[in-house]
DNA sequence: TTTATATAGTTCATATAATTTACTTTATTA
DNA sequence: TAATAAAGTAAATTATATGAACTATATAAA
């Protein structure tokens, strides 16, 4: 009885971990495409965008701090920034402070493109909750959360 | 009283919503970051470990099938195929109901490689499920279902 | 049966994403 | 003051990916 029990458990363990890795594929393939799709809709490198983003809730970062944000190299954020400069999004400036730092900060024209993104990233999410079945969505959430927290443990547990 | 329940269904809405997209986006971080460290570990271009995966069930695959199950261009699976063939993982023949057609196939090497991913693969999602409390299992799993519809049905509405 | 069209695969030019190494300028610290 | 660390930039390189043009073959229509 013992037996059948604990090699039942471990069907399920097996079952649940495939499960698990299937689902994450697909909402990561998911995620990639929806990326992909908007970066298209704004006609600007998906990189350009998510480094627009960075300033919610920031008037000035240093290129080190982007590239921190970012998780890339400095010398990718400065390719980034550099793009962004020509597009007229955002200016750089000389750190009063600290003559090796500049300050990036977005240009009217680049507060405006935040705000259009912000509002196309809000609207698309509204849209997926709508798809939720009322009934679930806070255990939607709930489970993303436990994921979440998973995910990092596991993380941890590896470094 | 209505109003009141109005509005404040709203700015619930409004919560999840925002919430869902900064799990989303966390878990699709996440997922990023483990592709790229299992690329390290292998010593091999994260495209070129997709395609050796998709061998799993097929003993052979033309160059179309694989780009259309990477979701690339068929130019783009070539250079894959190649650089494939030039780490002796897989092997190229004539089909010989179709001389367009070039058949793929996986080497001994390429086999032992992909039972190596696989079970990396299945060791991480195993640990990922060790740090879910074994009573919200189902649970995670049928909210990422649900969610994982929800995205289509998002997807589809938009095309 | 010839002609038109479609398909499979390759090659090349181009764009995006990202790292590594090396270098300059400026700050900090020993 | 000399050594070292930090911020930013530049160039070389690798990976990811597309689209257009092209070759060879297959299929459908005239």
């Amino acid at each position: 009885m013992n037996d059948v029990n604990t090699t039942n458990d471990l069907r399920v363990l097996e079952y649940q971990a495939n499960k698990l890795q299937e689902l994450i594929s697909e909402l990561h393939n998911c995620c990639k495409e929806r990326y992909s799709n908007e970066a298209k809709a704004f006609k600007m490198p998906q990189a350009e965008l998510r480094c627009l983003m960075l300033f919610e809730g920031h008037k000035y970062l240093t290129g080190i701090q982007i590239a921190g944000l970012l998780e890339v190299a400095k010398s990718r954020a400065t390719v980034i920034i550099e793009n962004l400069e020509k597009k007229g999004m955002v200016q750089r400036s000389q750190d009063p402070n600290d003559a090796r730092v500049k300050l990036i900060n977005l240009t009217p024209a680049g507060q405006r493109k935040v705000r259009e993104i912000e509002e196309f990233m809000f609207s698309l999410h509204q849209q997926l909750l709508d798809q939720i079945d009322p009934g679930q969505r806070t255990g939607v959430i709930t489970a993303l959360e436990a994921l979440r927290s998973s995910m990092e443990a596991v993380k941890a547990q590896l470094a």
